[in-house]
DNA sequence: CGTCTATTTGAATGTACTCAAAAGCGGTGG
DNA sequence: CCACCGCTTTTGAGTACATTCAAATAGACG
């Protein structure tokens, strides 16, 4: 049960002492799920926040075709959530599933705003990690918008190395928005130049 | 000179007393661009906060092709800049220049972690305004994952109605991630059901 | 009014998708 | 321990959405 995963992540930015870091942890219950199970699905309305502490999860919507398409993995060390949904309390488009068994540390909203009061160190913690999750997703549409499907495939592996190691092909053709087929297609055949 | 805007956005979110909005506002510097100026190039190490009084900002990227692909609109009401840049210290590769004669309140990275530790309560408004703008990102990724461009248009006219109204057809077509040609075609052919 | 930029239109092309089927791989149970 | 089942990956042929390049037209602005 490593909770310290969370207070070192969190760490990285802001210090808490002993006594800040209990009453931080007093807040999250821990939670497990196994491979395929749901952590939350479209059409709820989902406020928790979610920080994976072993694992992988995988945050997709399915479009109106069926196909579904992925928003982000979820590895340990990272947030997982429905931001959509939890600020606006309205039901969520996105699912959130394992990848494998995985463990996590969830926190109903309602608490997190307790903490910002009682902590408001924390509240700068989330304010960093939003914001550097704001200009990673930046990049990535910037991305998606200039970059052909090989090239995006190229950007992923720099990105994220160890996650090429772990995630089905796939799952990654979900992530970089071509087909599982044609991806296939792409490795296989000779690199141009 | 409404800096009122700034003010009355801020406190959409968070209640500042007339105090502490004269503290705030000693933080920003007024600033004008005309249109086709810029207000930041790629390259640079851009570490301003800018939110916009009036006109409109485009804040796009330029590919290895010299093709611009739009990040984001800056109409007033609206923060811009490069968020990639400014967390990292690092160039951008963002681009910012003005659609229209623009105003807008400039404040100094430093000067914002300044505030934070003045005005906690300002802090509170960036974490609330970060989470929104990720959020929509989000729902803007989704988007371009799922939809034909047909219907990225629709849902860029339903979110942005009043840009619609006063971005040229090429701009949208950028942020859509189109070519004009393609966006003037679709336009123009009878629509399919 | 003239120039510059945005938009439209057309024909040829290309990147990525669809559908189908085969091959590979991993887990599970008998 | 092996056989089977389900899921992922591969391969192929045909197709579609969107691009490229080119040229004509329309609009905006000084």
């Amino acid at each position: 049960m490593s909770q310290q995963l969370l207070i070192d992540n969190i760490q990285r930015y802001v210090q808490l002492d002993p006594n800040e870091q209990e009453l931080l942890l007093s807040y999250f219950k821990p939670k497990k799920i196994k491979k395929k199970h749901f952590l939350f699905q479209e059409g709820e309305v989902h406020k928790n926040g979610c920080f994976v502490l072993s694992g992988c999860l995988r945050c997709y919507s399915i479009d109106k075709n069926g196909f579904e398409h992925v928003l982000q993995f979820g590895p340990a060390g990272w947030w997982v959530g429905d931001m959509h949904s939890a600020l606006n309390g309205t039901p969520g488009i996105l699912n959130a599933d394992a990848i494998y068994d995985s463990e996590m540390l969830i926190i109903a909203r309602a608490d997190q705003e307790k903490v910002y009061n009682e902590l408001p160190k924390v509240e700068r913690y989330f304010r960093i990690i939003s914001e550097r999750s704001l200009a990673a997703f930046q990049q990535r549409m910037i991305g998606n918008l200039s970059n052909t499907a090989l090239e995006r495939y190229d950007s992923f592996c720099a990105l994220y190395p160890s996650l090429i190691e772990i995630l089905p092909q796939k799952q990654i053709a979900s992530y970089i928005g071509v087909t599982p087929e044609f991806l296939s297609k792409m490795l296989s055949s000779p690199r141009p130049k």
